[in-house]
DNA sequence: TTTAAAATTGCAAAGGTTTGCGGTAATGTT
DNA sequence: AACATTACCGCAAACCTTTGCAATTTTAAA
C-alpha cells in the first residue's frame, strides 16, 4: 500500500531520482524526453497530482485569493463574486469565499483564515458595522494585499474600487427633480459606511441645488423589516412622501413588502427610484427604475487590480466605476 | 529579519527545543508550567499562527470542507451554505465554496480543486447536466467522502440529504385540489435531474388519485426566462390555465415577471402555488403560496451527517427532511 | 586520443510542524 | 545510600515538494 502517488513514489518505481521526477512533469530543459515520456505515462497511470501543501510549504504562497463579504445572498455581491470567479479560475487561482454577516468579530475571524492560508489577496466588502481597521492594516503590513470594493473606507492610504456613490447620489436627485416629484422618503442604509455618506449627500446637496422646492427626508434602515415597518408608517401618515428613493436591494426588498402589504400602486400612489444591481426591479409591476450598480464590472475591476498588484506592487490606488439609470416605471 | 514567528525562532530566543515549543502551545502534560508560561508569552508577542500547510502536511488532512453547488445566488443554496457555514465554524471548518454554474465541466474541475486541497469531506449539489458520476466515485474510493444534498444522484449506494420531493409534490397536489381548482401549468426544472422527476410524480399522480377532473400539463421551464416566456404564452391561450405551479424558486421568479409584464392578477385571473424557500413569495402581492424547502435544516443535516461520517466512518445513508405548507394568498 | 562542452541526473537542504522514543534531572521510597 | 518514579525536555524522522549546485555521462571539437 505504499504506492501514494507522490515524486517519491513515481521515482522509487522509475528508479530514478526524486528531483528528475518533479522536473520531468515540470517539462524542465534538463531532463531527456524519453525520461520526461516515462514519467509522464507513470504519473498519469497512478493519477498524480502534486501535494498542494507541500508545494505551499515550498514557495510559501497558496494560489488562493480571500473574498470577505457581509453577504454572498446579495445579488449585488454575488454578480461580483461570480465575475471575480470566472477571472480567478483562468489564472489558476482558488476563492476562499466567506461571510461576515456584517459581524467585526466574524469579520476579523475571516482575516485570520486568509492570513493563516496565506491567500495571495484580499478582496474586502467591509460590515457595516467595522469600524476598527487596524486588523487590515496590520495584516496588510504582514504582506497581503487587500483590495477594498463597494464598501470601502474613508482612507485613501489603501487600494479601493468602488462605484462612483456621489454621482450615483446625484443622478438619483436629477431623476426626482426632473420627473416632478416634491416630497422624498429617502431611505439609507447603515451610516458610517462610506457609500451610505456619498449616495446620501450626492443626493441632497443635488436636489438642494437644482430645485427649492423638492422636500427630502432621509432615514436610516438597517434592514429589510425596518424598511418595510419605516416605509408603511410613513404612508400612513397624512403627509405621504410622493416618492420614496432606496440606496440598497435590501432595503428595495423591504419597500415592496410595505407598499405590496398597504396595496399601494406604483407610481400612482408613490413612485419609487433604487440602486441596484437589477434583479429585485424585475419582480415588480411596473417594473423599479434603477441606478444599476454592476458586480460584474466591479469583479473584473477588481481582479484587474489585483494583476497590477502582483506584477507592479501598487500600494494605493482607487478605481471608479460610473453606472446609468435604468427606466422601469416606477416613477 | 530572522524573526518570523515560527516554532523554530520561538526555540532560538527561549533557547530550548521545538518539540517543547510545539507542546508547550498544545498545553501538553510534559511540559512545566514555567514553560508553558515562557512560550505562550513569546508567542503571544510575536503574534505566532502556525503555518496550516505545515500542520496539513504533516497530519495530512485539512480542515476545509468542500462545497459544490449550481449557483449560491439561489436563495435555498444560500441558507444552506449560511446554515452549514456556521456549523462548520464550530467545529474549526473552513469552507470552500465552489460554483459550477450547471456546468459538469466546471464541476469536475472544482471536484478536482476539493482533492487538491485535502478537504475533509465534499458537499455536492449536483449540476442539472451531469450524467457521469465516475468522477464523484473515484473520488470518493480516494477517502473523501461527498455528501451529496436537494440535487442528488438516484444511485443509493451514497451519502444523500435531500427532501421529501415525492411528498412535496403530493402536498402541492392536495393543495390544489382542495381550493377547487381545474387546470394547472405545472412547470419543472431540468427533467434528468430526481428531485424534478420525484416532484412531478408526486405531483400528477397524487392529483390523478384525488380527483379525476383536474386537467394537469406538465412542462419544462430551464430558466426564469424560459419561464416567463412559457408563462405569457400559456396565459394567452384562450383556454388558460387557472393556476400554474412552480417546482422552484427561479421558475417562480419567471413566472412572476411574466404575470406582472401581462398585468394579471393574482389568484383571480391565476392562482400561483410554488416550492420555495420563502423568499421571493413575500415580494408579491398578495404573497405566492409555497411548500417551504428550508436550506437551514437541510445545512444542518447536512452537517451532522458530516460529523457521522467523522466518528462513525458511515458509507451510505438517506436523510430526509419534511416540508409544510405556507399559505400566502395566491391561491 | 585528449579536452572541452553539452546533456542528463542526483544530492541535499529547506520550508514548518508533529510525535515516538530516548535521555536527564529531580523527587520519592526503602 | 541505593533504587525506582516522576517530571521534563530534546533528538530526529516524517510529511512532499522545489531548487541550487555538483556529479556524471554523452557528444562534439581539436
Amino acid at each position: 500500500m505504499g504506492s501514494k502517488a507522490t515524486l517519491k513514489n513515481i521515482a522509487g518505481i522509475l528508479q530514478i531520482s526524486i528531483s528528475t521526477v518533479s522536473r520531468a512533469l515540470k517539462d524542465h530543459p534538463d531532463i531527456a524526453q524519453e525520461t520526461k515520456r516515462k514519467v509522464r505515462e507513470l504519473a498519469e497511470l497512478m493519477d498524480y497530482e502534486p501535494n498542494a501543501f507541500a508545494v505551499y510549504l515550498r514557495t510559501n504562497e497558496s494560489k488562493v485569493i480571500g473574498l470577505i463579504v457581509p453577504e454572498i445572498s446579495n445579488y449585488f455581491y454575488h454578480s461580483f463574486v461570480a465575475a471575480v470567479e470566472e477571472e480567478a479560475r483562468k489564472k489558476g487561482y482558488t476563492l476562499l469565499i466567506l461571510q461576515s454577516g456584517n459581524d467585526p468579530a466574524i469579520e476579523e475571524a475571516n482575516l485570520k483564515l486568509c492570513k493563516l492560508n496565506r491567500v495571495a489577496c484580499i478582496f474586502v466588502a467591509l460590515s457595516s458595522e467595522t469600524r476598527d481597521l487596524s486588523t487590515f492594516t496590520r495584516i496588510n503590513a504582514s504582506g497581503i494585499p487587500i483590495v477594498f470594493f463597494d464598501k470601502v473606507p474613508e482612507d485613501n492610504n489603501c487600494i479601493k474600487v468602488c462605484l462612483a456613490d456621489r454621482d450615483i447620489g446625484r443622478l438619483a436627485a436629477r431623476t426626482i427633480v426632473a420627473k416632478g416629484k416634491k416630497s422624498v422618503l429617502a431611505m439609507f442604509g447603515n451610516p458610517n459606511l462610506s457609500i451610505t455618506r456619498k449616495r446620501k449627500q450626492g443626493l441632497t446637496e443635488e436636489v438642494k441645488k437644482l430645485s427649492p422646492f423638492v422636500e427630502i427626508s432621509t432615514v436610516t434602515a438597517n434592514n429589510t423589516e425596518e424598511s418595510k415597518s419605516i416605509l408603511m408608517e410613513a404612508c400612513q401618515k397624512k403627509d405621504k412622501p410622493d416618492t420614496v428613493f432606496c440606496m440598497s436591494d435590501e432595503i428595495l426588498t423591504g419597500v415592496i413588502m410595505g407598499i405590496n402589504k398597504l396595496g399601494l400602486r406604483i407610481p400612482q400612489d408613490i413612485a419609487v427610484l433604487a440602486i441596484s444591481n437589477g434583479f429585485i426591479p424585475k419582480l415588480t409591476n411596473p417594473e423599479i427604475t434603477y441606478i444599476e450598480t454592476s458586480g460584474a464590472i466591479l469583479g473584473k475591476k477588481a481582479m484587474q487590480t489585483f494583476s497590477e498588484i502582483i506584477e507592479k506592487g501598487l500600494e494605493k490606488k482607487l478605481d471608479v466605476i460610473s453606472s446609468k439609470l435604468v427606466e422601469g416605471g416606477s416613477i
